[in-house]
DNA sequence: TCTGGGGTCCTAGGACCC
DNA sequence: TCTGGGGTCCTAGGACCC
């Protein structure tokens, strides 16, 4: 059966809502990221892009290229917001449709153009958008989710584009095969020392010698590089592990600190955890040396949602991971191996106490916002920017 | 003045079992 | 007397995405 995959991305969503909040940023260069110290952008106005500025970019170099522009510092609440709206507007008309990421969505088509068009219909989906919202979104119409992507690329900014079946080999043949989603910049690399480049290139090899070359990936490549994509939308998404991880604005010696800031992150994210109802079984800490080295180390506990366990966890792993006197630059905590629970606190060992406890501390959080509430343990690192020495600005 | 934060998925090696 | 061969699970690291 042929298929019609529509896919939508606003363009450089970010931007666009910091444009709407204030519209004397239009036409002008604009990054959106924290400016200063070791911040990089997160989005950035196509005036912006002239100048050789892109997303992840370190902002010292973007400023360097751009020194003129200016600089928002981001509200992802904000963002949130309008990506529902967005998500709303889609809901309303299609039946079955994905969204892949905050500003993106797919959107399964097939059968309608018989009866409709789906370009049309497409069409009229993106002047519905922008008029509701004031965002500007592009979209790309194929035959899968991979040429659909790739053909809303080249549609940008505030454009369309759609690619006939029987097209897809023919459409992605000039194009560098690093629009190829999941061909990243190490792939490209790799490739790049083969002389391939181009995407007809990639085409031209046999699916033996690409085998050799990576294995399973080969497969992978030879039949992207054919515009061949099989993978079917995803509706419903179910969260596989919740993280938050802090890089400092200096890095630091200090284990105290570094301790202390370890419970505070295992607080924020297992309050995020009570409130979507699970429970983890899996805690990694994750540390990043100044010179960029990063190790993690995991460990298996009963199933848990309380802080207390997994900051004892938590602990536990950083002592057997964290190499004395080396700097320091960010540290982190993953929550996996999630399951639901409903209320439950553990899965084994719930204590009435324990419940009206995190019950009291969370329903604060809800109420206040989930800085306002620490056990001693975290209590004036989260708070304070990491900057500050939680000694001197303790309560 | 080097390189964010929150995710997913893949791989290679070792443990363990039959 | 010189150690097979799967299968599965766990772990650590890394590529990739927005």
């Amino acid at each position: 059966m042929q298929r019609s995959i529509l896919h939508l991305d606003l363009d450089t969503f970010f931007v666009s809502v910091e444009r709407l909040k204030n519209p004397s940023l239009i036409g002008k260069p604009v990054i959106v990221g924290h400016k200063g110290g070791r911040g990089v952008v997160s989005s950035c106005s196509y005036e912006a892009r002239k100048f050789g500025v892109h997303s992840a970019m370190p902002m010292y170099q973007a400023l360097r290229l751009c020194p003129h522009a200016e600089v928002v510092g981001g509200d992802m609440d904000d963002y949130s917001n309008y990506s529902r709206m967005v998500t709303d507007i889609i809901a309303d008309r299609a039946p079955l449709f994905e969204k892949s990421s905050i500003d993106e969505f797919y959107i399964d088509l097939t059968g309608m153009d018989r009866f409709f068009g789906a370009y049309d219909w497409a069409l009229q989906l993106k002047r519905d958008i922008m008029k509701e919202t004031g965002l500007p979104i592009s979209f790309g119409l194929a035959s899968n989710k991979m040429v659909a992507k790739v053909a809303t690329g080249q549609g940008k900014p505030n454009g369309q584009m759609q690619v006939a079946p029987g097209e897809e080999a023919a459409f992605l043949a000039p194009l560098p095969v690093g629009k190829i989603p999941m061909i990243g910049e190490k792939m490209q690399e790799s490739l790049a020392q083969l002389g391939i480049n181009k995407v007809h290139e990639l085409a031209e090899q046999p699916l033996e010698r690409l085998q050799e070359l990576f294995g399973n990936a080969g497969l992978f490549l030879y039949r992207r590089a054919r515009g061949m994509d099989q993978s079917e939308l995803v509706a419903h998404w179910e969260a596989k592990s919740i993280s938050a991880e802090r890089t400092f604005h200096q890095d630091t010696y200090d284990e105290v600190f570094l301790r202390r800031l370890l419970n505070a992150i295992v607080e924020k994210i297992a309050f995020q955890l009570r409130k979507d109802r699970k429970l983890a079984s899996c805690v990694t800490v994750r540390i990043r040396y100044s010179d960029f080295t990063t190790v993690s180390k995991q460990g298996q506990i009963p199933y848990t949602s309380s802080d207390h366990r997994f900051i004892e966890k938590a602990q536990e792993l950083f002592t057997e991971l964290y190499h004395r006197g080396r700097l320091v630059r960010l540290a982190g905590v993953r929550l996996s191996g999630l399951v639901h629970g409903g209320n439950q606190i553990n899965l084994f060992d719930d204590k009435e106490e324990d419940i009206k406890l995190y019950q009291a501390l969370d329903s604060i959080r809800m109420r206040y916002g989930s800085g306002k509430v620490y056990r001693a343990a975290g209590m004036g690192v989260m708070s304070h920017r990491e900057e500050v020495n939680p000694f001197q600005k303790r309560i």
